[in-house]
DNA sequence: ATTTTTGCAAATCATTTGCATATAT
DNA sequence: ATATATGCAAATGATTTGCAAAAAT
């Protein structure tokens, strides 16, 4: 409820109106503390009888993302993933094949590599596979 | 029609039949000489009359996908590109936002990078923008 | 008051599947 | 012959859109 505020703060610095979807769409984010997807948090609402539909869902993450406090992120599977993000700090995520938990770059230890691809690039997504994963090999 | 060879050697090395669609899938990407959507292909196919179904043209890339004779590519948009690329070869492909062209990684001098992060990764998919579309801004 | 946002249901779009037929081996 | 592959049309699943009603400014 507090937590989200970063989201929230997010709507009101943009001049977007703060309704009670977004800020369900927000909780609902932040109680997820990770990745997920549209339909993740769709099942979220609906499990929890919110009522907030479908499309104000795809709009609010759209919205956040364009805000830059959620970034997009393309699974190997053709999924698509948000995964929270503070806009300010420039920084990539990997996001783990076995589990899909996401990790920060700078986290692993190569972000000097990055800043070197980065010099060329725009955009990187990353897909590794976690220590956690890496020891059970799972698929 | 002989340079289509790499695709349907790749059928046939692994036991697969060789039939008449598959040619004419192989064929097809080969007349786009870089990456193309599933849909791109579909459209070709129509275009010229080929009798080849929309389902056999995702089942042919699939396998040409499996057989490591074309990569998958998930691209910022969240369409699905393919990209010839020799099996043998380990490497990456870099996608310019602009224009989608596809470059190899170590064209771009950034091969090191790339290797450190192999080192901790498994996958990677990298977007950033060619020299052309530097240049003009293009969106 | 006015403009933005919502919710719903219908529309779209890519991709997949079932199944009877055709083809490669 | 027999197993594999095809084509179609229908199914699926994610995302988007139109539009009248509701909420925020």
């Amino acid at each position: 409820m507090t937590t989200s505020q970063p989201l929230v703060d997010a709507l009101a610095r943009a001049g977007y109106r703060l309704t009670e979807p977004r800020r369900v769409v927000a909780e609902l984010v932040v109680a997820r503390s990770g990745h997920f997807t549209a339909n993740d948090l769709i099942a979220d609402a609906g499990e929890q009888d919110l009522g907030v539909g479908r499309a104000t869902i795809f709009r609010a993450l759209d919205l956040f993302t364009e805000l830059e406090v959620l970034e997009r992120i393309d699974l190997p599977t053709g999924d698509h993933a948000y995964v929270p993000c503070l806009p300010q700090h420039h920084h990539h995520h990997i996001v783990c094949d076995g589990c899909g938990r996401v990790t920060e770059v700078e986290d692993l230890g190569i972000g000097d590599a990055i800043t070197e691809i980065e010099g060329n690039t725009h955009r990187l997504e990353l897909f590794g596979r976690c220590p956690r994963c890496q020891k059970a090999p799972a698929e």
